[in-house]
DNA sequence: AGCACGCCGACT
DNA sequence: GTCGGCGTGCTC
């Protein structure tokens, strides 16, 4: 028998299968999708199965055999091994990167040389300064890591004993997809023997005597306990039951648990709530589509509040019934607690919850729960989408417009294209849901490629907040400096009078705190990126945020020695100091990346604001989605058009989809709500259509210019980037890739390039692209990929890095 | 990617 | 005469 094998060497000359015979003892055991170590040249790798036959168009006698399989159960289904064939062709990424990306983080190779001595007896030749290594049969267990804080002369000497013989490279693959084990006790006697046991016992040995009567007293025989909880119950130290242990009494046992991150937590039980007309008529054609096992691609267009994530649960709740399975993709920021809590609410223990602040083990452990079909829901980021189900039943995309779905790292894939063909194969429906879908997405729906389901009313008929534009100029013809408006100010003391809530929200994208000097306006940069440094006040440094680079703050300026050298720009730290200086008595929470790094703290705040601990909850993206309290009537939106002139031809999309988000925080229940934005630009269609709720008007605007523009959804992008150290290879590489398309590609296809990426340069690298926008061009792919090997070994000896992004997301 | 093979310069 | 530089090519 003859294995396929992907060998995980990330190259364009491996991208391909390699044979290998399967020896007999692993002919009944092997498995498509199943990963084997096997030798590739001098080294072992680890790779994935793709197929078994008896066929091979190589030179039977040199097939070597594979040396390990490393899964007793293949972590990847024949149709996760299809769907990663079209995944490597449509974002032209390695099939072993695809292949990787499907498994969880603890379950991919890590490689590394372990270091030891050849044989016991030859310590002595060894450099005296290097034996405390390898004396007592001591190894180095990860040489490269070792290497890294090594002194020069010590690795000097160790690479020359290598050299010589006396200590051996060993290389190493493994992975650490290791359960959690916790130590239990058992005894296998009964209470009586323990009772009897017990008075043989001195009379000084009190403490053992409170441990074997804590035993016949709470646990049966056999019953285990863990050693922590036991000595915690029992009162009694690690020593009193080793040493009962000893008199074999009790027995100790190493036990696999399952580690649940939500564990010692309550889920109310949540019942299906009663749906209005509209949410009924939403739900109906996905049920008939979940009946009738047809695949359908529903866009529900959901005003904030009309209640989308009613119609998700109960759509899932019917596949379920079908004995089915769901996928429900959540951007990575919106996986609240309060997200979680509703979908372990109804349907309790059968969901996994694939979350980014999960550590690596407990990621596996969901992971594994799916694939071993113990749960039926899987709920997560992005990557959920790979969820290993064998009957899925649909697919949900909530937040469809979000561009956290799209990977920005190899393999660059769309969660949404990813998800319609899995939906696609498994004849089940897709929802994509949103308050403001993607232009992509709205422009498919009226094509008729996607079913269209709208919903135009909150739940229970609460009105839509009242959104007012406050013009940021006016205030400064005003004599109005400060970042808040008269207007905003005297809201935000009116819902502290009523003791309402306020949301302030920060759009910090494209608007970061820099230091200029006032008299010549020099402004602080990054020697290595065409970018200005970031001003971070905890340690009082300049930062660049794309290399790291760290610079003290200089007190006067180094071009002009003046000393009028001082920060702009907002950070949600400054306005909260500016809030406070203005409303000493108001408790404003904080929520942003500083104050969010702690696993849990995230959940924590929020609570606290739930629990009307503070007045203001003032911070970045992370507020603007899924948060629902009832108290909060005032929604802030402090600088509107940050991002609007961001280089980035979906810049008004996202504005206006991140207003409107933030926007639908205020006046959920009862009371109604309001909504402040503070903007330079207040007759930009993105901001005057959040104002009246109009996310048709804003569709068709936008439209026209996208139109007019040549951009998405009328062209399909593809942005190939070149960056190189010298500047003048990365522009003639980039001259020659543009001109090699255009001799390649069709005539109706526009190239354009080279030109400097919009940060010309980061970490000493120069950066440029070329932009292709077409319409049809089925050589596409076959053109891109010639352009990837002509430029391979190139690649391979020098710095030379060139990516290619299908339907991009990130302009810059 | 790694690693071996292989063909030209400065050294015991 | 040999050690070692890194260009080239292969890995079932």
């Amino acid at each position: 028998m003859i294995a396929k094998v992907i060998v995980d060497v990330a190259v364009n000359q491996t991208d391909r299968v390699f044979d290998y015979l399967v020896p007999a003892e692993f002919e009944d055991a092997i498995v498509p999708g199943m990963r084997v170590n096997v030798s590739f040249g001098p080294r072992k790798v680890q790779g994935f199965v793709l197929a078994t036959d008896d066929h091979t168009d190589y030179d039977r006698g040199k097939l070597k055999p594979l040396a390990e399989l490393i899964d007793l159960y293949p972590p990847l289904t024949e149709e996760l091994l299809e769907l990663s064939k079209w995944i490597k062709d449509d974002t032209l990424s390695f099939h072993i990167s695809v292949l990787k990306s499907m498994l969880p983080a603890a379950m991919r190779a890590k490689y590394q040389k372990k270091l030891s001595l050849k044989s016991p007896e030859i310590l002595n030749e060894l450099p005296l300064s290097l034996q405390q290594f390898f004396k007592d049969d001591k190894e180095i267990e990860n040489w490269d890591e070792w290497r890294k804080q090594a002194n020069d002369e010590d690795k000097k000497q160790m690479m020359k004993a290598v050299k010589d013989g006396v200590l051996s490279v060993t290389p190493l693959v493994m992975t650490n997809e290791t359960k959690k084990k916790q130590m239990v006790v058992f005894t296998e006697k009964t209470s009586q023997e323990l009772a009897q046991a017990s008075e043989t016992l001195t009379a000084r040995a009190e403490k053992q005597k409170k441990l074997l009567a804590y035993f016949s007293e709470n646990l049966a025989t056999h019953e285990k306990i863990p050693l922590v909880q036991l000595l915690d119950r029992a009162g009694v130290s690690r020593q009193t039951v080793q040493e009962m242990v000893k008199k074999g009494l009790l027995i100790k046992a190493e036990q696999v648990v399952d580690r649940d991150p939500y564990e010692g937590r309550t889920f109310e039980q949540s019942q299906p709530l009663t749906l209005m007309d509209e949410q009924q008529q939403a739900l109906d054609p996905i049920l008939s589509s979940l009946l009738e096992e047809r695949h359908e691609t529903f866009l529900l267009r959901g005003v904030t509040g009309s209640g989308k994530t009613e119609i998700y649960l109960q759509a899932i709740d019917y596949a379920l019934k079908k004995g089915k399975e769901a996928i429900v993709l959540v951007p990575e920021i919106s996986l609240t607690p309060q997200m979680v809590t509703r979908f372990k609410g109804r349907f309790g223990s059968r969901v996994a919850v694939l979350h980014s602040a999960l550590s690596k083990g407990e990621k596996y452990d969901e992971w594994l729960k799916i694939r071993e079909g113990k749960v039926d829901v899987a709920v997560g980021a992005r990557s959920a989408i790979f969820a290993p189900f064998e009957n899925l039943g649909i697919v949900i995309i909530d937040e469809e417009h979000e561009t956290s779905y799209k990977q920005e790292e190899v393999p660059r894939y769309h969660a949404r294209q990813v998800a319609i063909k899995r939906g696609q194969f498994y004849n089940c429906p897709v929802i994509l849901g949103s308050a403001t879908p993607s232009l992509e997405s709205y422009a498919r729906a009226q094509k008729g490629v996607y079913h269209l389901l709208t919903m135009e009313k909150r739940v229970n008929d609460v009105q839509m907040p009242q959104v007012s534009l406050v013009d940021m100029r006016e205030e400064l013809r005003n004599g109005n400096r400060s970042m808040f408006s008269n207007q905003l100010l005297s809201a935000i003391q009116d819902r502290k009078d009523k003791q309402e809530q306020t949301v302030l929200f920060l759009n910090r994208r494209g608007y970061s705190t820099f230091i200029m000097c006032r008299d010549c306006g020099y402004v602080a940069e990054c020697p290595h990126c065409d970018i200005s440094l970031t001003y971070h006040r905890s340690n009082q440094s300049l930062q660049c945020h794309y290399c790291g680079h760290i610079e003290t703050i200089p007190s006067i300026c180094p071009e002009c020695s003046s000393d009028s050298i001082r920060f702009f720009g907002t950070g949600t730290q400054k306005v909260e100091e500016e809030i406070l200086k203005i409303f000493p008595e108001i408790r404003v929470i904080r929520m942003d990346v500083d104050t969010t790094r702690r696993k849990g703290s995230h959940e924590k705040l929020l609570q606290q604001f739930g629990e009307g601990k503070g007045d203001i909850l003032l911070g970045t993206q992370m507020i603007a989605k899924g948060l629902d309290f009832p108290n909060i009537t005032l929604v802030g939106v402090l600088a509107a058009d940050s991002m609007l002139h961001l280089p980035d031809f979906r810049s008004s999309e996202r504005t206006f989809q991140l207003l409107t988000q933030v926007s639908g925080r205020a006046g959920r229940h009862e009371k109604t709500g309001e909504v402040l934005v503070q903007t330079y630009t207040p007759d930009h269609y993105s901001i005057m259509d959040v104002k009246s709720h109009d996310y048709l008007s804003f569709f068709d605007k936008e439209m026209n210019i996208r139109k007019q523009g040549g951009y998405p959804p009328y062209y399909f992008l593809v942005i190939i980037h070149v960056s190189d150290e010298q500047l003048d290879r990365v522009v003639s590489v980039t001259e020659k890739i543009t001109g090699f398309l255009k001799n390649h590609l069709s005539t109706e296809t526009m190239i354009y390039g080279p030109v400097a990426s919009a940060i010309p340069r980061i970490k000493d690298r120069y950066r440029y692209q070329c932009m292709i926008k077409y319409k049809v061009e089925p050589k596409l792919t076959e053109t891109l990929q010639e352009v990837i090997k002509t430029y391979q070994g190139e690649m391979a000896r020098t710095g030379l890095a060139i990516t290619i992004d299908t339907n991009p997301y990130m302009m810059l």
